[in-house]
DNA sequence: CTTGACTCTATACTATACTTCAGAGTCTAT
DNA sequence: ATAGACTCTGAAGTATAGTATAGAGTCAAG
């Protein structure tokens, strides 16, 4: 198999050659082969599991949790089902984000509708709701 | 006018002494007069204003922003309107996270449906979808 | 064989919002 | 007067996900 310096790789995974140093300082990416001058060497194999790495993040996955993704994955006792749960339960995470972020929302504007958008700040709306009591 | 001690604000406001001096520190309260003894001494003024921060801390303001919001309030020349545009900014700001984290969640949801959770993780059509070139 | 691009390590820095700690001094109730 | 609670400062630590930098060594093309 032909192997990579880190900034080839850095290329194809679309991410920077000190983010590939960092995931590996975390754990998530195995320590590479080195020539006898230190330099790093990658396979293939690095590059599909950055592009791993940056398609659990986009779905709301932290590096801890994709490094535990990538574990699993690699440990043959594990099955499909505890990679569905963790899945499930990423999935409750971002909808009770989402909930919120909707509660703030609605909240906000109605401020913004309130507020009439001249005058001093002294009669604004938004800062007497955010200074109430409650 | 009554003075109250760091704790007893604290207390009323529901946030830590630390949380206050910490303010103190990033300019989000003023400093505060203090007792021959170096004690801090606050005002109803300040409960009021540490309320208005978890308010706008809970509608999704940075500390950042709220410092914004505070010295604009104070300011005499600023208008409702600033503030509006403010709010409104914020808004997109939370409308668009929310944007983002919908796609999450349908991509996520779409996920699990489809694995059928058993076997092993060599099958699992998440981690395959994770791993893919797009 | 030289030059420019690349890579190495270790450390420090960024942003956000705090929390924790040590060691010293102060306040209040009994 | 003394014990226990409270407060002070300044510095360091926490979590997340990297980015930046210095100074040294290595690689590949002409």
């Amino acid at each position: 198999m032909t192997l990579l310096s880190i900034g080839k790789v850095a290329k194809r995974a679309a991410v920077s050659v000190e983010t590939i140093r960092f995931y590996e300082r975390m754990g998530l990416l195995a320590e590479p082969q080195r020539k006898a001058s230190g330099y790093r060497q990658f396979s293939e194999a690095d590059i599909r599991k950055l592009i791993f790495i940056q398609h659990a993040k986009n779905l709301g996955f932290s590096l801890n949790e994709i490094k535990e993704l990538l574990s699993l994955q690699a440990d043959g006792t594990t099955t499909s089902r505890e990679i569905k749960n963790i899945a499930a339960h990423k999935l409750q995470d971002i909808e009770a984000k989402i909930k919120m972020l909707e509660r703030m929302r609605q909240t906000l504007q109605h401020l913004v509708d309130k507020c009439p958008g001249k005058g001093p700040t002294s009669e604004c709306p938004i800062l007497d709701a955010l200074a109430g009591e409650c």
